[in-house]
DNA sequence: TTCTACGTACGAACAGCGTTCGTGTCAAGT
DNA sequence: ACTTGACACGAACGCTGTTCGTACGTAGAA
């Protein structure tokens, strides 16, 4: 067996310029591209060092660990988000409209809203920002403290859960339009409507309302009743 | 250096009866007591294996891999809940009841919930079952289909969610009695006490009520918003 | 009874991961 | 020109899930 011949030097015309100008932001940017082009599963430091030219060592200079670089990742996507002045006369749409923008957000990017599941207290900056604009829609509803404390926490929770499992319906190369995720769920009405009936049967009976997906209607649903049984706990007491 | 003798017999009285009776159950079993005792990030094949006195490859002709031996470990906590006869008369304290019990199971053991939430739709016999009467039991209350459809999913998500946050409020190995989440839950009232007043108001002004954890009443706040919110969605149409 | 076949057992190894170590290298300060 | 210190990075460590090849022990066939 012969070796092909190699020359370990340069050419001259090598794209392989020194990066010297490796950055927590670069990073932060590479590995967020990673992502949204291969998912979450795909994402180690050896990938986000390569796409950059350079070894995972590199990388530990600029983050600590994967961890901290997950939240920097997470906190880069909250930031993005505009958050509305709370109008008392409009917080319930105002609240709507913020919880579709940030889910929408976190499924723009492949299936990161994974990562955001396992944060469940915020405590990045900007994750902090929106659960500061969250109380102050609700609050702005005039609901009591403790309903919005409480509230604040299942809402969020909802908001990100809704957005993994909508992530969890395409794989991260394919694209994610309308009724991209058609086969996913087609998919799952048969596997319920090929269960045993006799031990299963309101789940057999509604294998169809059960995988029913018509535009956002099942997330408008989640917000309505969430934010109507918060309404609902208005006059609750807490001694 | 000299090493110490060594025999590679047996003395006769060697506890090291080989085990030719490896079977699934008693994988899951080892696998559930090394959850319990050292919590989800240990346990892994060789952990397993160890605990069984044999080796890691031994595992694999009774389980596929370990997703499967996650889905059993979460089939067999499933399995131990009782579920009633749906009565109309008393179907929110069922569902209620219902959704306490799979709470404190879950977090019977360890942080095994975390492992709960990645699996989004229910597929395993145990977690059907749970599906069913959960649908079983908002039916009984009278609600539309879509609305029941719809509702499991949300319901069953937050109860999951909560056995979450629940067990990562105590290390594994720690007991789980009444308050012993007050250190971690004063960690984090504490940090978000001390952050910026003029960036986020409310976290800080309510910080007390939004670490607030008295029994179960933050668990039975989320069931009351969830029922009343979907008692409300009733009357919604579908087109 | 003897031979054969097959499911089970299991040490060794592979590929991949996060992370650390030691060394190399460049640019700015003295 | 020399020193210093921060950054770069190949190599390696320990851990993971999983597979391979082989040995074993029993059950059925001859």
């Amino acid at each position: 067996m012969t070796s092909a011949p190699t020359w370990p030097g340069s050419f001259g015309t090598e794209p392989k310029r020194k990066k010297r100008t490796l950055s927590r932001e670069l990073i932060v940017e590479t590995a967020l591209k990673v992502v949204d082009t291969e998912g979450l599963d795909a994402l180690n430091m050896r990938r986000v060092a390569q796409e950059l030219g350079t070894g995972a060592a590199s990388l530990y200079a600029h983050v600590a660990n994967k961890d901290e670089l997950l939240s920097l990742l997470l906190d880069r996507v909250y930031a993005d988000l505009d958050r509305p002045v709370p109008d008392p006369a409009r917080w319930r749409e105002q609240a709507k409209d913020f919880l579709r923008q940030a889910r929408d957000n976190l499924v723009a990017h492949g299936d990161l809203a994974r990562a955001a599941m396992e944060q469940n207290i915020p405590t990045s900056p900007a994750a902090l920002d929106s659960a500061e604009i969250m109380l102050a829609l609700l609050r702005a509803g005039g609901l009591p403290e403790q309903v919005c404390a409480y509230g604040v926490d299942v809402i969020s929770l909802y908001m990100v859960a809704t957005a993994v499992e909508e992530s969890s319906r395409t794989r991260p190369g394919e694209p994610r339009g309308a009724g991209s995720a058609q086969p996913y769920l087609d998919g799952i009405r048969g596997f319920f409507g090929s269960l045993p009936a006799e031990r299963y049967p309101l789940i057999v009976a509604m294998a169809g309302p059960l995988t029913r997906n018509v535009g956002d209607e099942r997330f408008e649903f989640g917000l309505d009743l969430l934010l109507d049984g918060l309404v609902a706990q208005a006059g609750r007491t807490f001694d």
